[in-house]
DNA sequence: CGGTTTTATAACCAGACAGTTTTCTACCGC
DNA sequence: GCGGTAGAAAACTGTCTGGTTATAAAACCG
């Protein structure tokens, strides 16, 4: 995965705005005019955001006469959570080990095995 | 999932530097200086760094004489693809058009069945 | 103690970013 | 063609970011 396409896809999704949009296309096409609607926020406001969505590949956009409908284009999230998911052992991990330990403390109390105290 | 939590851990996640950081702890704890080596970059611009990342509950920090190690905390990326995971149906549904309409062409050519149209 | 190592802090700079208002373009309906 | 609507573009602002250098703080070593 090259990684200005995660920086630009991460990067996008580091604003509420951004995200809510998202939310918004996922029951379908939306105008700029409609994404708008929820925001206190200027329409040209709206168009930069839906800009950097555009530029990271996270919407694209039609043509219907005046309007450009914008639709989500999911693909690019998968890229992202394909590169979390080379993390995803951690974080088990890390759940495994406070098991582990709320295991011991509760019927044994700590002991040293395992746990190297030179 | 509180915003805020999305919009740093996104946020962090947006640079390489701090990806190849992320990275470089997997293999284990190391110190500032062991992970500026492979950057041509100041050790002051890797501490700007390793604090965003700790910020956004990324990394956490130990004490050992003047060294600080980092660990990965990877807690925090699970969160990040919990709120990438409300979009899972949109990418596989996209592959299972792009699968269909491949599969049409191939040996049959476009007909109406299943396709709704009214 | 004095010197070295490790890290953090401060001050600064250029550029990007989020937002605004104003203006321009394109298209529709009449 | 004219007026209204949808959206983009331009110009400006304040703030955040990513980087630098120089300096300070803390802990070790001899």
């Amino acid at each position: 995965m090259a990684t200005d396409v995660l920086d630009a896809t991460f990067a996008a999704l580091a604003d509420p705005t951004r995200r809510a949009i998202l939310a918004r296309l996922r029951e379908g096409e939306a105008t700029v005019t409609e994404l708008a609607a929820p925001f206190a926020m200027s329409q040209p406001g709206i168009s930069k955001h839906l800009r950097v969505l555009e530029r990271a590949g996270l919407i694209s956009r039609g043509r219907d006469a005046q309007r450009r409908p914008c639709r989500l284009e999911a693909a690019r999230l998968r890229d992202a959570v394909d590169w979390l998911a080379d993390y995803r052992s951690y974080w088990e991990e890390s759940y495994q080990r406070l098991d582990a330990l709320l295991g011991e403390l509760d019927h044994d109390g700590p002991d040293a095995t395992e746990r190297g105290t030179p």
